[in-house]
DNA sequence: AACTATTTATAAGA
DNA sequence: TTCTTATAAATAGTT
């Protein structure tokens, strides 16, 4: 209908395109209006341009929802939102099950809620359960303790290896240099830190030995502790 | 377009409403089509006539849950079914969330899984709640263990007065009309069920005693034994 | 956006 | 429903 019949296939200008969409999507629309006067349909348009521009037409009185709702229903429950949502619904319902149970077991297992449902034999073994639960609880405290100080020994042990190999090098440098000794009475610091275990070296070379003995204490990776130690100090 | 205008407003007569119905929605998807192909537009069209009858039109390629998709995106996420739907999401990821966590408490309080992060502290802590929480179950159970014997005793206590009550009365009526009285010295049952606290009535009155001392241990709600029940016997 | 020659849709009748 | 057909309406191409 128009100066010249057209093929229907996709019009390849755009421009030309964007026009016949714009005509003919005012046509249907007409269309669609009047067919819900005359007949007294429910008509439900939408459509998306080819760059995705949205135009709808409802007949009066109804919104788009409700169209939906109604096709939906229509189509039975065949449709994948529907099933979709009633199994996310059931879903929940069991999760929610599920949760009672395990806030339940717990209640019971922290001493409440006894009253209501646990019979005197499932309150024994419910018993007996706690009891042995509380033997793995107390076994695997005791293993982490017992870690632990076995750790801290063997730390103990090592930092007092490497405090007396210290001292003895410490020794020795300064037998060979005795100009490196410095005689600073005053510094109290220097008394507490080695009173750890190099306290028979106290008279003979406190200052250094003090500040190496920190060196070691903070920084465990550094192992280069050679004759550049003294120098630093 | 038709042999003569026609006015849009309600086509009152039925059977013409309908054949309008039909002609015109054949025009309308169709011209829903040849948009679609010209100008490739998504298009939906779902329709209702008057009697419910659902038809629909949908582009090439496409589905109407697509579309409906698509349009609920436009029209932004205002829309009740998504937000309804997205805040089913999340209860349902916070319900699996608690669920996890839960689990985790159980687990831990079973004696499972304490390797994987429970600190000494907490190792402690969960000990001394188990340990309170064994108190509580043992003070249950042994309120239900005592309440139980309680009851026992009480029925027991009621019972043996019962029992003496019926002696006495069935002595009475064995010395007032001792024409009642059988001899069947065969009855083994009798003297099980006479052991209980008739034993000093056996050679009195046997069989008589031992049926009614049944009436009482199968039914409690039974009180009218009176002299009715001597003559059932 | 308007025009208009043509095509298309369809109302009424069969 | 479907076909027919006179006529109304839509619209392609043009301005």
């Amino acid at each position: 209908m128009g100066r010249g019949k057209i093929e229907i296939k996709l019009i390849e200008n755009p421009t030309n395109r964007q026009v016949t969409y714009s005509k003919r999507r005012n046509g249907i629309f007409k269309k669609a209006h009047e067919l819900s006067v005359l007949c007294d349909a429910k008509v439900s348009l939408i459509m998306f341009s080819k760059n995705n521009k949205m135009h709808e037409y409802i007949s009066p009185g109804l919104t788009t929802k409700k169209v939906i709702d109604q096709y939906q229903k229509t189509l039975g429950d065949i449709d994948l939102w529907r099933s979709h949502y009633e199994k996310m619904l059931q879903n929940l319902k069991k999760l929610n099950d599920i949760n009672h149970k395990l806030r339940r077991q717990i209640r019971h297992r922290i001493g409440e809620g006894l009253d209501d449902d646990l019979s005197f034999q499932q309150l024994r073994s419910l018993e007996e359960d706690m009891v042995s639960s509380i033997g793995k609880i107390r076994e695997r405290k005791f293993h982490v303790i017992k870690t632990r100080t076995d750790t801290s020994r063997k730390k103990v042990r090592s930092l007092e290896q490497m405090n007396g190999n210290l001292l003895l090098e410490l020794k020795e440098k300064c037998v060979i240099h005795p100009q490196f000794l410095l005689h600073d009475e005053g510094d109290q610091e220097s008394a507490v830190a080695l009173a750890n275990g190099a306290s028979n070296l106290y008279a003979f070379c406190q200052h250094q030995t003090h500040l190496n003995l920190h060196h070691h204490l903070e920084d465990h990776q550094d192992q280069g502790f050679k004759t550049n130690d003294l120098r630093l100090a």
